[in-house]
DNA sequence: ACAGAGTGTGATACCGTTATCACTGATACC
DNA sequence: GGTATCAGTGATAACGGTATCACACTCTGT
């Protein structure tokens, strides 16, 4: 009892008891067991961050954002990858729950109830990060879909687009609907019809955006401007427009949501609305802490923050049919490769 | 008692005794706790994976590669983030070694033995991934980066270089030194002297890349090639390059060790040298859970994965000086932005 | 009829920490 | 001088599981 006083520094101890705990804690090298006193407290002092995809940017940029929100207050983060399923989502809830998890981010796989029922009956804090969970009492912290994409849009339909495509993820997921509301209302602001073939819904990933991008490209007449409701999905549509033998932005225009750190590319080329991704983490980090710790009694909260829109060369004013002159600035999006592996 | 036989599915319990204990687990949402199991067991069957960048699509590879190992063993995987610093190292082992880790796999930030020396005293094995730990018994799983570095500055010498320099990570790092050894290798069995000028260390940061970069492209004869230690290097000099109006590969031939995954560009320009980073996790995951298990007995293992060469764009013969013309193939690497962000 | 094996269940102790309370002296105050 | 206060320490009981042993009962073989 004596030494937790003193390695805890909780209690009364004297200076010479203090100092002989504390040369025997130095030579036998003694280290509190964590397990047993968060059996006793009840408390690990470590939060879950349930994700869908850890070799994402986005997501290792949110994670980073958690960790140097929960490091500084003494949690550790454990971090779980579903895939985007709802069942391995639901099994590593289950596990975190074993154990004792004081709480968790959650990047909801699908939009079933059964993860916030789970976490209810544990009484385990959850925030929502990235998408919407509707007409339910839990925090979120995300980026405004509905706003990002309306801006993008609505920056094709200023330099003078009316043919725009979008290539979204799952319908199951908010994003996916949010980005594709974004893209309805800029329409219908520039008084331009919806036409329901130019919007696709399939995954968040290359090859869904490369094969819906196929697709569009086959429609007449041609899209001037696609959308890319994520960045996997921009990198798809690209490499179709490439195969299609088509330029970027003179052909086609092509905008997306999502960046890439800036480390990880040479001269970026995309139009994109970058999401605020470091800042959703530690403010979702943050705000359940403050839930764990009692600081925060709100019944629900919900953070939405603003993406920021960077114009880069993908995106250009429409260029009349068959006006094919190479506008400044223009880069080839099919410039030949030597010697790319298979 | 009974119920931990039923939970656990170990020894006898009727099959009527096992239907209500069931029953009953259902109707109460009983969850076991793990943490007391872990505190009589003496095992939490959760190991660890220090590195130093979450964000590095590198390491995330790994992560992947750890998890996908660990998982159906029923292993958790917590992941730590060191930013290259030995403190913050120290700091999230001796964190970890308090949570009863059973095992960590380890990217070390430094060369001091004292991580080993904590780890040993709390008897937690350990797996050193990525880096060379010199002279101790310890098992390491590693892509060989002298080898991969000699076959890409192979590669250049059969181009026809001469003049080839190299940017490289720290000192202390195990990677950085074995990629430059490659390159004197390389060199000396092509006849080439080596000029200590055109060899420099500093970080596997974008920064360092373009500081060096610029550096060395100020050394007349000018280089006919670059040689960048990792992926973030290879970018900064990119941007070094297109500050100096060099083209690539005409001006200048860059290969670089590390890909990036086939998701996160549309047409990758590099030459590279690929590192098996998935399996590489998954490797040093099996082993140190067959350590934890009992199954490999084995006094030390080191396993030395290969990389792939592989040959894109950026890598091309030396043109003669003056010679400016556009070989086929060829893109430039300072295409003008438009609108670029700050 | 009885030993021995196998089945099914519960009592007890322990994992390493900490909340709580009890106790001893010393000091302060009226 | 007696009592209240406080510094300092240790005994005890939990936290929620599981290893171990003890015990009751059933069946088999002789």
């Amino acid at each position: 009892m004596t030494v937790s006083r003193v390695v805890n520094g909780s209690g009364y101890a004297s200076p010479e008891t203090r100092r002989r705990v504390e040369l025997a804690v130095g030579e036998l090298g003694y280290v509190p067991n964590a397990v047993a006193r968060h059996l006793r407290s009840r408390r690990t002092k470590t939060i879950a961050l349930v994700l869908s995809d850890i070799t994402n940017p986005f997501f290792t940029t949110i994670a980073r954002g958690v960790e140097d929100a929960a490091s500084p207050r003494g949690y550790a983060v454990m971090f779980a990858n579903t895939d985007e399923s709802e069942s391995d989502e639901i099994q590593y809830l289950l596990m975190l729950a074993q154990r004792q998890i004081d709480g968790v981010l959650l990047v909801p796989a699908g939009s079933s109830g059964a993860p916030y029922r789970l976490l209810r009956t544990q009484s385990i804090p959850v925030v929502v990060v990235d998408r919407r969970v509707s007409a339910r009492q839990i925090d979120e912290v995300r980026c405004d879909s509905e706003r990002g994409a309306y801006e993008l849009v609505h920056h094709l339909t200023e330099l003078g687009h009316r043919r725009i495509a979008v290539i979204s993820g799952r319908r199951s997921i908010s994003t996916s609907l949010d980005r594709v509301a974004g893209y309805h209302r800029a329409l219908v602001e520039a008084g331009i019809e919806i036409d329901p073939d130019l919007v696709r819904f399939d995954s968040y990933r290359l090859r869904a955006g490369y094969q819906r991008a196929k697709e569009i490209l086959a429609i007449s007449p041609r899209v001037t401007a696609i959308f890319a409701a994520n960045n996997f999905i921009a990198f798809g549509a690209l490499r179709a427009l490439r195969d299609s033998g088509l330029r970027v932005p003179e052909d086609v225009s092509l905008v997306a949501f999502d960046d890439l750190p800036d480390d990880w590319h040479d001269d970026p080329l995309l139009t994109v609305l970058a999401q605020p991704a470091y800042d959703m983490g530690r403010q979702a980090a943050e705000l359940l802490l403050d839930r764990l710790e009692g600081k925060d009694k709100s019944k629900r909260r919900v953070i939405l923050l603003p993406g920021k829109l960077i114009v880069r060369r993908s995106s250009a004013p429409p260029s009349a049919p068959h006006a094919r002159g190479k506008p400044d600035g223009a880069v080839e999006a099919f410039a030949p490769m030597a010697g790319r592996e298979g």
